[in-house]
DNA sequence: CATATCCCTACTAAATAGATAGAGATAATG
DNA sequence: CATTATCTCTATCTATTTAGTAGGGATATG
């Protein structure tokens, strides 16, 4: 399961990127609308933004406001962030790669070889979907990706 | 990341299931061979025992054996016992659903339906993959799944 | 009866999750 | 220029989970 930080953020995310261009939204107004601690989305908005992800203005007319696109910002991007390695062993990670304490040989090791074919899909789904994807397909519901790919 | 106590259970089920038919498996071998706690494996291989995947003899010629074949118990099985859902979110499991507590509509969130393109290829991958697939597997590395699947 | 095994329960230390709290910085507005 | 609504930053707290440790008890063999 994810965190409830990690989906919080899914959900600040998909707001503020659902704005019109230039439009910011308040942590106040995101944190009502799907009933999340303010403060604590106050943390996780300040992470974004240290992630070079959000922009921030602040002031009385104040917010939030995408500072890359959303079709540049993946999920597997996202989910790092607050949950590091999405890898379900160490030494699955690309980006944290670690040895198992207990290993003998990373080439004969049956848990990794049968984990690794599981986590490649897992994984090339979630870097290869953007919020811009996740964005256009609530509009069509039945949409099937593979054909967009294609086209 | 999974946690030790599966990681050790499918180490110490993959030893046991590697032995000859019949061929008991002590606790004390597996911890040795693995560098796994003793007394952490003990609870593991109770565990197991428990949920009628493993049988145990007692006393000095005592161990573990498989109880069930090899073929007929999942990565996901296994997993599940000592992780719980492996569904990224409540929603999205199968065995212990459960909705999220800030859910509008299901059918409408889009952290859902992403997640669950990708957690169902895990899942299809984990649930179809057994301990009997993995043993064979390790002898010949470069195996193409499909090709068995086809046969 | 000594010993090697499995069986069972309780406990603990460290890390993580999920916040809560409070004060500061900045910008608009009357 | 004081008020107010924002974002910014750091510290703290509680509950849960993880990863064991500990200490027996039950049972089978020689």
């Amino acid at each position: 399961m994810i965190s409830n930080k990690a989906k919080y953020a899914f959900r600040a995310m998909l707001a503020i990127a659902a704005q019109e261009e230039g439009d910011a939204l308040t942590s106040t107004e995101i944190a009502r609308r799907h009933g999340i601690p303010h403060k604590f989305l106050e943390q996780i908005l300040l992470d974004l933004k240290k992630a070079g992800i959000l922009e921030s203005r602040r002031g009385k007319t104040g917010g939030y406001v995408m500072l890359r696109p959303a079709d540049t910002i993946s999920f597997g991007e996202v989910l790092r962030l607050f949950e590091g390695p999405l890898a379900p062993l160490p030494c699955l990670s690309r980006n944290a790669y670690r040895r198992c304490e207990d290993c003998v040989s990373e080439s004969s090791c049956e848990i990794r070889r049968e984990f690794g074919r599981a986590y490649d899909l897992y994984r090339q789904v979630l870097d290869s979907t953007t919020l811009g994807d996740a964005l256009r397909n609530r509009d069509n519901p039945d949409f099937r990706r593979e054909e967009r790919a294609a086209g």
